[in-house]
DNA sequence: ATAGTATGAATCC
DNA sequence: TGGATTCCCTACTA
């Protein structure tokens, strides 16, 4: 043991409020000889940067435990410790300035690049890019080169895309219905191909829900389908009633969406569980109805193709993407069937050639700075591409005829990667003849009337316009799953936990898209149950009844054409 | 009210 | 190439 002074058992502790001024020398005095240069030195270097606020926060985290292993060097009887009150920044640890949301507005920290764009000298705040002042469109350069493609596909492919934009796309006022059976997260949705009350939900513990929202009360979860998340669901383009899913339990399953009954088509994984190194996971996946095939793609990046016939797997599996990295998305061209988009986790989207599927032979390679959480063709003419990557960028190549060496357009748009979302994805419009709209439900939150919302993004992916924003009032969660409906007008949300269904309220008029954004809000605005303020009060304790409110929501940005009606339904 | 936790890409060496 | 560490505007439960 080491001698001791006769103190307290614990050493003294200062608290320093506000005060920039440097832990007292006499400490420093007292601590020399005792301990070695390193150690003095690492400590000052800690409470340099830890300067925490209370301390109960400084005990908090790493930091906290080192401090805590300093208190106890301490005890050994030497100088009092000085904590400082002094408010300091949660993000970088250095004092003068503070991160965190102030109200409903998130402040960033100014050491670390901006989080929109992710360029550093400037928070989002001040970004260029930021969406609620700008639309944030990086051209790109254009040249006039023509690719492989149009040497093969061309002439048998002309794009027939209407070059008017239609002129009733966003409803000015929406109803939202909200459905919460689900017990983790959802992760995929798809709209029933005939049937245009059925909602098709996957969720990251392998449960598949349908929803019939015109019926509202009846709910149906199948839980007994897949063991863990199901990444995507597709229908068997020959009988409605029966859906494909890829799950990362190494599956496909064919779902008879009546009964539940639910049959394997391909496991990767016969032997279960031998370690992560070879649990094989399947994501991406698409059916192919001209050639009769479903496709999937797994962690490794190898595709494989069943058939849907004899539900046989044919062929050898086929590396796609990088060795090892994750392919997340596969898409075939509605128009022609031998064109197939991949993209995944090695930074690029594939165009490959049905008929030529081998390792390194991609018809084209589309370069990103982060992983590609989506690549889709255009839902009509099949000649336009548009991915989602996490480096918080639309990318459009206007057509798959002309010049993929870049993008025709980046449009910045907040979508960050987090570990606990399902990854966002930029969906297009299928109803939209221009094919010049997609939906994306955005990360960052902005400020609407005291409640940090997250909304829902209709950009006009020619442009770069935001077109509109939709977002409910009792709605705090960030919604990273959104599909339009293949012919309503009903944009169908997965968040968190929760499905939303909105749609046109019956008295609102078409509204024309315009240059100019729409938000549009559904529910009551006065009870805010935003983030962590705001006044919270009575809730909808009404579930399985529709109450409609109709208070005033004032916005913060002027002009707007604001509603509110709540439908909400829950379960 | 708050602490814990699930959990994945990037980065570093 | 691989293991440890970091990231730090999540959503929910106990």
């Amino acid at each position: 043991m080491a001698p001791q002074t006769r103190r307290t058992s614990f050493p003294k502790v200062v608290i320093e409020r506000d005060s920039d001024s440097e832990p007292s020398s006499s400490e420093e005095e007292e601590e020399e000889g005792e301990e070695d240069e390193d150690n003095r030195e690492e400590e000052e270097a800690e409470r340099g940067e830890n300067e925490e606020g209370e301390e109960e926060e400084a005990l908090e985290n790493k930091n906290g435990e080192r401090k805590a292993e300093g208190l106890d060097a301490k005890k050994k009887g030497k100088a009092p410790i000085t904590l400082s009150l002094k408010k300091v920044c949660k993000v970088c640890k250095k004092a003068g300035h503070e991160a965190g949301f102030k109200g409903a507005t998130y402040i960033d920290c100014p050491m670390k690049p901006c989080f929109l764009c992710k360029m550093p000298g400037h928070t989002t705040m001040t970004c260029p890019h930021r969406v609620a002042t700008e639309h944030g469109v990086i051209p790109a350069p254009r040249r006039s080169t023509r690719n492989p493609l149009e040497y093969v596909f061309e002439r048998q492919l002309r794009p027939d895309i209407l070059p008017i934009k239609p002129t009733f796309v966003i409803p000015d006022q929406v109803n939202c219905a909200v459905i919460r059976y689900h017990s983790r997260r959802v992760t995929c949705l798809e709209f029933h191909p005939t049937n245009n009350n059925i909602l098709l939900s996957g969720d990251k513990k392998g449960q598949v829900g349908v929803w019939d929202f015109a019926k509202v009360h009846e709910k149906m979860v199948y839980g007994n389908v897949h063991s863990c998340i199901v990444n995507n669901m597709r229908f068997n383009p020959t009988k409605d009633d029966s859906v494909y899913a890829a799950s990362s339990d190494g599956t496909i399953s064919c779902i008879d969406m009546e009964t539940g009954i639910s049959l394997s088509l391909m496991n990767l994984n016969p032997d279960g569980w031998q370690g992560p190194s070879s649990w094989r996971m399947l994501y991406g996946m698409d059916v192919n109805s001209e050639k009769g095939l479903v496709l999937v793609a797994d962690n490794f990046g190898f595709l494989y193709l069943v058939d849907t016939r004899s539900n046989n797997k044919i062929g050898e599996a086929v590396l796609i993407h990088k060795k090892g990295s994750k392919v997340v998305g596969l898409h075939c061209n509605p128009v022609q069937p031998d064109l197939l988009l991949s993209c995944g986790n090695d930074h690029f989207a594939r165009i490959w050639d049905m008929r030529r599927m081998e390792a390194g032979s991609s018809l084209y390679a589309l370069a990103h700075k982060r992983v590609v959480n989506s690549a889709y063709f255009s839902p009509l003419s099949g000649s336009k591409i548009l991915t989602t990557s996490q480096d918080n960028r639309l990318r459009i190549w206007d057509s798959i005829f002309g010049d993929l060496d870049s993008p025709s357009r980046e449009i910045v748009h907040s979508h960050d990667f987090n570990r606990h979302l399902t990854p966002f994805r930029a969906e297009w419009d299928p109803k939209d003849p221009s094919e010049s709209l997609a939906v994306i439900g955005r990360y960052i939150s902005e400020n609407y009337n005291g409640a940090a919302l997250h909304p829902i993004d209709f950009i006009d992916i020619s442009t770069g316009q935001l077109v509109a924003e939709v977002m409910d009032p009792n709605i705090t969660t960030i919604s990273p799953v959104n599909k339009l409906h293949p012919r309503d007008d009903v944009l169908a949300t997965g968040s968190s936990r929760s499905l939303f269904i909105w749609r046109p309220k019956e008295k609102s008029e078409p509204v024309e898209r315009k240059d100019e954004r729409r938000i549009i809000v559904c529910g009551r605005a006065e009870k805010k149950r935003s983030r962590k303020f705001g006044d919270e009060s009575d809730d909808d304790s009404g579930d399985d009844k529709f109450t409609s409110q109709s208070t005033k929501l004032k916005s913060n940005k002027p002009e707007r054409n604001l509603t509110r009606c709540s439908n909400k339904v829950k379960r």
